[in-house]
DNA sequence: TAGAACTTGTTAACGCTTTCACAACAAGAA
DNA sequence: TTCTTGTTGTGAAAGCGTTAACAAGTTCTA
C-alpha cells in the first residue's frame, strides 16, 4: 500500500507477465525459486517482493499463480484503466505504437501527437494521431497522466514541459537528453545510445551482469 | 583501467555526449556542478566518475572539455571500432536502424538479420539485411561481439544462444523475456512494457525519481 | 605578497537493496 | 501420532552506490 521502490515495481511488472505465461501453460502453483529463475533473480528477492505486495503463499505448495497475479494487478493497475499519450510519430514512435497496439487493455496508448501536420488525423497501428497544437485539450479531456516522448532531442524538453502543464505526472522518455522537470513528475529514461555503449563496453571488458532498464 | 561498475559506464557515456554538445557550443571548460545539472546528478557523483576514468581537472578552471571527452573515449571505445549486429528487422528493428544510422562511426550497426527471407539482401536505413541462416558466418567474419535482439519474445532465447555460439559477448535485448545465457555474456534488457508500467504506477502514486535504464 | 573565493580529489558516512540464515509451518510417510 | 522434507516469511548482515565533508590547490584581488 505504501511507497514501493522503483526496482520493486519493475520486478512486479515482470512477475505478473511471467505468471500470465504460466497460467496459459496450465500451471496453478509456483515456488519462489522457480519464479526466480524465470525472472533472473534469487528466491529471496522474490519472497521479499511478495512481502511488498502483501501476498502470502503457502509452505509446501508455494504461490497460487492466479491469486498472485491478481494481487499484483490490484496493486499496480489503476482500477479504471489508465490512458497514455505518445508524442512524436517518427520511426521510433510508430514502432512503439506497434509494440503496444492492442496488447494491454488497462494501459493503452489512447492518442498520439506529432508536430508534422501531415501526420495529423491519420490512424497508425490503431491509434489516432492528432496535431501537436491540440495536445493540451485532448490530454486534459481524456485525463491523461502518463506520456511517452519519442521526439528529437532538441524538442524533448519543450514537449515535456508542455505535458506537465497539461497534467501529466509520469513520462517515459526515449529522447537522449535528461529532462528538467518538477520533482513530483516521475521520469524514466530509455536511452538506447547509452545502453548500446554499455553493452559494447562490457562486450570487450567482459563482465557479467544481469540488468534491467531502470 | 580496472572494472567499472555498470552504472558508472552508463554515466560516462552520457557525459561524453553532453561534452560533445558543449564543444559544439564553443565552450572549453566545465565545472563538475555544471556537468551535474546537465546529467541530472550531483557534483560529487561527477567528480567520483572522473576519478574512475583517471582524468584530473584543474581547480578554479574545472575540466577541459576536449581532453575529458577524449579521455572517456579512450576508456570506453574499442581502438579499432566495434561492429554491432541487429537481429530482427520488424517495426522495432527498423526503428533501431534508423536511430543509429550514421550516428556513431566507432559503434555502427554493420549487419542486420531476419528470419523472413523476403527481407534478405535489402538495404534498410543504410544497413544490409541478411537471412538468418548466414548469421554465424557473417558475424564471425566481421568479428562481431555485440548484438541487438529485436525479435519476438518466443524466438529471443534461441537467437541469443545462437549469437553466443557465434562469439557474441554482449547483447542489448529488446524482447520482453529474461535471457538465460552463460555468466560471461553481458545482457542489458530494454523492457518497454516494464518501463511503461513503472511510469504508469508512479504517475498515480506520485513519487519522484531520476532513473536511467539500467 | 597575503588573502579571499571557489574549485578538485578523496575518504568517510549514509542509505538503499540484496542476500543470508533460520524459525515457523504444511503435507506426506511411517 | 511423530518424523521427515521442503517450503514461506522475516530479522539481521552484507554489499554497493551515493552523498557529505573537507584538505589541498589555483587564480584573482588588493
Amino acid at each position: 500500500m505504501n511507497a514501493l521502490s522503483d526496482k520493486t515495481v519493475g520486478r512486479l511488472s515482470l512477475y505478473r507477465r511471467l505468471l500470465n505465461g504460466l497460467v496459459a501453460d496450465g500451471v496453478t502453483h509456483v515456488y519462489s525459486h522457480q519464479l526466480a529463475v524465470l525472472a533472473g533473480g534469487t528466491a529471496a528477492q522474490v519472497r521479499r517482493d511478495m512481502m511488498a505486495v502483501g501476498y502470502t503463499g503457502s509452505p509446501k505448495r508455494g504461490y497460487d499463480i492466479r491469486e498472485l497475479a491478481q494481487s499484483i494487478g490490484a496493486f499496480m493497475d489503476a482500477p479504471e484503466g489508465q490512458g497514455v499519450a505518445l508524442i512524436g510519430v517518427g520511426n521510433l514512435g510508430r514502432a512503439i505504437l506497434a509494440y503496444f497496439a492492442g496488447r494491454r487493455p488497462h494501459l493503452a496508448i489512447q492518442a498520439a501527437f506529432d508536430a508534422d501536420p501531415y501526420k495529423a488525423n491519420r490512424v497508425i497501428h490503431g491509434c489516432h494521431c492528432y496535431p501537436m497544437t491540440e495536445m493540451d485539450t485532448i490530454a486534459a479531456k481524456a485525463n491523461i497522466r502518463t506520456a511517452i516522448i519519442a521526439v528529437p532531442a532538441t524538442e524533448a524538453q519543450a514537449v515535456a514541459a508542455k505535458l506537465v502543464r497539461a497534467g501529466v505526472r509520469g513520462i517515459l522518455n526515449f529522447a537522449p537528453i535528461r529532462l528538467h522537470l518538477p520533482a513530483e513528475v516521475y521520469v524514466e529514461d530509455i536511452d538506447m545510445t547509452m545502453s548500446l555503449e554499455k553493452v559494447a563496453y562490457f562486450s570487450r571488458k567482459g563482465r557479467a551482469e544481469k540488468e534491467v532498464n531502470s
